[in-house]
DNA sequence: GACGCTTCACTACAAGTGTCGTATAGGGTG
DNA sequence: CACCCTATACGACACTTGTAGTGAAGCGTC
């Protein structure tokens, strides 16, 4: 059951269902016009391989037209990328990453103190 | 001169080159055996491609034989995958991913010193 | 000078991606 | 009923990636 592997416009797709599911196809077609100018059938392919993968499940609404929900969580996903970039490019070391992120990232005053209480968090429920 | 696009494989070549350059094929051939069980042949097409999408320059050696070297600086490469990877993920907002790798890596109490000051700089730094 | 190893340029080929186009089937409308 | 629109399934096609194999070219040796 882990998260399988969801390519970037597929992860598109994902996130307007993330947003809000079920959703038809056409329906997530139009969610999708402002940000990526997909056909629809565009968008039914990459649907049709969400399925395939197991990402998505699907359903028939009441008019009997085939919806689509998220099969997988979004925290999953993240995760799972998350942990397959950090081993590509940091192999597996987190402190630079993170300090790559914390020194590029523009933060607000606000999100830093959030951040540092964050850090001080992972240091307790280490244990 | 952004750094071009390399993927996994091409990685492991160009970590093996930003380690120490030039270096021969057969001795990249060499230096990533214990890793990636590879061909040579492998290693050579993978140089091809980075050369042609000119991540690495080449040059020849005393021997007349051709050595690789890196024309792209890794920090530049790694700051380009970031960046794109963040675009992805998390739609280009660094701190819910800073929060997520802040609660997920497992950091010592030292790191976690080093980042809150890293945190606090990148605050005075912006401006 | 024929032979064998190293180097290199080409070719190969299956999966996976990005982007649709076509063809077909079912339902609502005049 | 004839027609049109929507929904769906399938096919297509070029490009990238992973992972080599083949064949020629150069040189060190017997």
């Amino acid at each position: 059951m882990q998260p399988p592997d969801i390519s970037e416009s597929e992860w598109a797709v994902m996130e307007a269902l993330w947003e809000s599911a079920p959703q038809t196809a056409s329906g997530i077609t139009k969610t999708l016009r402002p940000t990526m100018n997909w056909a629809e059938n565009t968008v039914r392919t990459l649907l049709t391989r969400l399925v395939d993968k197991g990402a998505l499940k699907t359903d028939e609404n009441a008019s009997g037209t085939r919806v689509f929900s998220p099969a997988v969580k979004r925290e999953a996903c993240v995760g799972a990328e998350s942990e397959s970039f950090m081993q590509r490019i940091f192999r597996g070391a987190s402190k630079p990453l993170l300090v790559h992120f914390a020194q590029n990232a523009q933060l607000t005053p606000e999100e830093v103190r959030e951040l540092k209480k964050m850090l001080d968090q992972s240091l307790k429920n280490q244990s």
